[in-house]
DNA sequence: ACTACCTGTAATATTTATCTAACAGGTGCA
DNA sequence: TGCACCTGTTAGATAAATATTACAGGTAGT
């Protein structure tokens, strides 16, 4: 994870970058909240958020689990991992030189 | 600058998640090159190439500036503007929030 | 006049991302 | 049985990003 190529770092960034999906992060970050509650508080529909859960856990900034509810339900719950991206002209030098090699060697 | 709304970050975000602009970024990221030159090398029209540079300039990753060369030539070079981006769960709460405030107020 | 460079933009096509609507399946409870 | 919750997916529409093509204009040198 120290060294990402330019098509990791790019996917993260690219994650990270969507005003919905930073919302989703803040409202993640401090509590975890269960697909349907979240899709309520975003105001959106259940079908798009998973689009966009999806991509966030994809790119490794949450994750989710199911767990079943006392009353049985099944409850798909997602979390924050930690992270920490820092981006300057060096790492992304150091990122697409990465991803030359790995492409000619 | 030090706090960023969620617009402007994602403006960011966007802008340097782009394999094409991490590529633009690198190049430039040394020695500063003319819209022509830095075209040949990316193997990239100039026309896509204006349109990369100037979502990088309006992000405030890169500038350009024209210049008159000996043989009377109009040259317009790009450099890489300094600059650290650190993105983490605290990072992105106190964007959304500044967003939210702006909205509502 | 013609070639070889350079800047700059507009119209258009193509590809990707985002969003909506609709469905199937599950549990618990009145 | 019917209602109120929950998960999960697919097909399709809409919007946005990316890329192409084709211009117009400039200087210098052969």
């Amino acid at each position: 994870m120290v060294n990402m190529d330019a098509a990791e770092l790019s996917g993260k960034l690219a994650a990270i970058a969507s005003p919905q999906r930073m919302r989703i992060i803040a409202l993640l970050s401090g509590e975890t909240l269960y697909v349907s509650e979240l899709a309520r508080r975003m105001e959106m529909s259940r079908a798009l958020l998973y689009m966009h859960l999806t991509k966030l856990e994809e790119a490794g900034f949450v994750a989710g689990h199911l767990e079943l509810s006392d009353d049985g339900k099944a409850m798909k719950f997602f979390e924050v991992l930690p992270f920490t991206l820092t981006v300057n002209a060096k790492t992304l030098v150091k990122a697409v030189a990465a991803h030359t090699e790995s492409e000619t060697i």
